[in-house]
DNA sequence: ATTGATTGGTGCAATATCGTACTATATAAG
DNA sequence: CTTATATAGTACGATATTGCACCAATCAAT
């Protein structure tokens, strides 16, 4: 049987998440070195897990951010030695990004400071339960990504 | 019995939280008045849940955002004449915000403008299962609201 | 090959976020 | 009462985000 429509539950619901967010990236903000932010972070997490080499239009879109932004975080990244931008041999009009020794080291050391917190979630939280919300969060963030394409 | 940590499972959760919250936002600003972004909604929402009358630094710790930025979010609305802002007689340092006639109504609005949108998540996504993980999203939000204390 | 449309990247301007510093008021200690 | 401390708000500056405009390279359709 349907449900109708209860607009209280998803206000609700993505407001929870709202928050969540803003304290999870202030958890990781307060690790990361002076000058560099959430999405600095994410961009040397991507290029780990996806592989070096990545086009920036490609990141703008997996992070779903106006490629002005992806120009700027990459900027910022060169500029404090983390990554490097090279020519693209197979475009001309894109580039590629790459993983410098500093860049690797330092998201490696941030996972690690992490690591406590992490630690500490884990004895005061059950993470069990986060487990079994990922996939309807998974689910949802489909959904809302799918819907964003009409 | 106990879980080791296991930092992929909540860096893919947060990451999951991160872009739904991403994706929300986005659903919310389209159908928000030109100038207008999702914070100031927020504050004519809780001035609605919580009443008129708010002093705007517990605002800003409600919403969890630095003074200075809930300053210049007021100062958004109030231009757009959707609060008022009224010396608070009981503390000469603070002020109290009310709403504005215009303030309920753009609120309303945008609810209504939503409903759709929300009609049709409804009827794409299985929202019991929202219902399901509202609570550990809660006691996620709590834990790292208390954490973020100490 | 030529032309028109598309795509990747960036400069620029407008606005947002937030830390620092300051003012005015209130509260606490003596 | 006087003084020290704390609190609410804001001005200001630094950086972030993003829309618009533009250029260069690519691709598509002859």
């Amino acid at each position: 049987m349907t449900q109708k429509p209860d607009p209280t539950l998803l206000f609700e619901v993505f407001k929870e998440i709202g928050i969540i967010q803003q304290l999870s990236t202030a958890l990781l903000e307060a690790r990361l070195p002076k000058g560099l932010i959430a999405p600095h972070f994410s961009v040397l997490n991507h290029l780990i897990n996806r592989g070096d080499g990545a086009v920036p239009i490609d990141m703008a879109r997996a992070f779903q951010v106006p490629k002005t932004s992806m120009t700027h975080t990459l900027k910022g990244l060169t500029a404090h030695g983390l990554i490097e931008m090279r020519a693209n041999p197979d475009d001309g009009r894109s580039k590629r990004v790459w993983l410098t020794a500093m860049g690797r080291k330092m998201r490696e050391d941030t996972i690690a400071a992490m690591g406590p917190e992490f630690a500490k979630l884990s004895a005061g939280f059950d993470v069990d339960a986060l487990a079994q919300i990922k996939p309807t969060l998974t689910a949802l963030r489909e959904y809302l990504d799918d819907a964003r394409d009409r």
